[in-house]
DNA sequence: ATCGGCGATAGACATCGTCTATCAGAATAG
DNA sequence: CTATTCTGATAGACGATGTCTATCGCCGAT
């Protein structure tokens, strides 16, 4: 069905697409304006034009409401990738110019963030000082989208979650250990415990979405030990305090027992089983323009993982 | 890298992008704005323009030469990526206005195009009275591409060849048939034959790059028959009139059977090992904007498969 | 030495996207 | 029931920009 000359002009510009996207995203042909920073008439008129164009109406507008007609939900979809590979294509290019410079827009786990961020931030700020980073915190399903639609240039996820078609790179493998009160049955004794020990246990985990949870999870159903159901904790350390208080027991990454475990009279004990962990990496959109910056920058980050304590079993104060 | 606003706008347009392209693919400026029909200046000041906002030169412009530079190779894929999600839409935009009408570009093999094409254009004609289809016959290799990069719409080819990331529909089966000279050790009888029985025979193919070659050849190797390699035949009918002379043995498919072997003195035996066969479908780019359109394509298309001969085990005239 | 092809430049012109000012319709408030 | 105040559409002016024709400067081929 396409018969028209490849080299054609075509009837419509990136511009009017960023107007109908952001009359699709705000549904106000103002607000709309305003984000673009253009007067309402030129959206309007342009909106106009991209409708002619197309040969058919994008959105229904009724006064007081502005709607998109039914066949504007894929066609819209279809502006948003154009838009996104023309994105991507000024940022290869500015990316050939100078090479890891700039802002990089950064995702990275709530799980991660507080205890590993430092940890990188100074090994990047050495490699690449000429890099500025931002860093977005957020679970991992809003981060795999936020990667997805291009608002992000990579994140920091659990490799082990369901991630879609992202470019990967491995940067380190953080194992879990257990956390118990310190009157518990399984406070005596420093060495390594098996899973199986947890069978009966009752285990406090994080809130739902946080991919922690679900590994955590995985591992523990598989051993026998059930999630406690009425205690969810939204935070690592709100989980630490519940489980000193002796609600219960859970696992926590090797990466948080510094920082936490330290606040709180917990018993950490490291587990023998090797699949008790998670791996911590970098994804990235497949067709980004940073793919061979990002590996780059995979590599420094992985050459000095964050020093875990070699000794996790031990009281602490 | 990117910190720009996502709807500032983008300081290139598609139209420049197309300049872009046509310039990398004739390697002439001038050449190029013949192809995209505006005047050579103008095309120079876009692509000044382009290079301008992308901040580096795409072409190294040397008197009696142009060429691509070392940055612009990945910078004009991107380019080539931007300007099929834009056709793409305004495909879409005309598919939602009314499906299945215009023009639809098909490809097909040369090994299918003869045998089928009548019985199917006939089958659609019937079925989409509006829609006006443009058969083009290349090899397997040739037409993936076409459709990847889309200057095809789809293609009618063996699904066992190597097609990459194509969306798929299979629309018949099309078992192989023994063809053999009329004094042939194996033209006596027409019971069907095991493909072992083939064993020692000099098997004829088609030449490189036909895939019912390879496939055929798959199938003759399992079962110690061996090319005879000095003779290599460009088309089925000229195989046919090969195997005719007595040459060798080959195995036809059926699609073609009625048509060729009436031309020329064989015996026709069918094979009892139903692998012998390849499966004829149509594939189309993953994001076509025809995708549902072409799923309806290969339902009519499937639903009167071509009528194979009853008993190909016969002696042609 | 000259010619013929190349891409770049200059300047005129028209198109088009933008602006401000304003209109028409419909919900809401008094 | 009317005044207010949102909404998006329209009108007209202005400026930017993409286009054109004409021409230049360059280099290789004749």
């Amino acid at each position: 069905m396409s018969i028209a000359d490849p080299w054609a002009p075509l009837p419509f510009s990136l511009r009017q697409l960023q107007y109908a996207l952001a009359v699709a995203e705000l549904r106000s042909f103002r607000g709309a304006a305003e984000r673009c920073r253009v007067a309402q008439p030129s959206l309007s008129a342009q909106l106009a034009a991209l409708e002619d164009a197309l040969g058919l109406a994008l959105f229904e507008r009724t006064p007081r409401r502005v709607l998109p007609t039914g066949a504007a939900a894929e066609l819209l979809e279809r502006a948003r990738r154009v838009l996104l590979e023309a994105t991507d294509l000024l940022a290869a290019a500015r990316n050939a110019r100078d090479p890891l410079t700039g802002t990089l827009r950064l995702g990275v786990l709530p799980t991660i963030a507080p205890y590993w961020l430092p940890h990188a931030m100074r090994r990047l700020r050495a490699a690449f000082p000429r890099l500025r980073v931002v860093w977005v915190e957020e679970k991992t399903a809003v981060l795999a989208d936020a990667v997805r639609t291009g608002s992000l240039d990579a994140a920091v996820v659990a490799l082990e979650a369901p991630l879609g078609e992202l470019e990967r790179e491995a940067l380190f493998r953080d194992a879990f250990v257990l956390a118990v009160p310190r009157r518990h049955r399984l406070a005596r004794g420093r060495a390594p415990v098996r899973l199986d020990t947890l069978d009966g246990e009752r285990v406090l985990l994080l809130d739902d979405g946080h991919c922690l949870r679900e590994q955590v999870l995985a591992v523990c159903e598989a051993h026998g030990a059930h999630e406690r159901g009425e205690l969810r904790a939204t935070s690592l350390p709100t989980l630490v305090q519940m489980v000193a208080q002796g609600d219960g027991v859970t696992l926590l990454p090797s990466l948080a027992i510094e920082t936490e475990a330290r606040r709180a009279p917990l018993v950490l004990r490291p587990l023998l089983d090797t699949e008790a962990a998670r791996t911590v990496g970098l994804v990235w959109r497949p067709r980004s323009a940073l793919g061979e910056a990002l590996r780059r920058f995979a590599r420094v980050l992985r050459e000095a993982p964050p020093r875990g304590r070699r000794d996790p079993s031990r009281t602490a104060s």
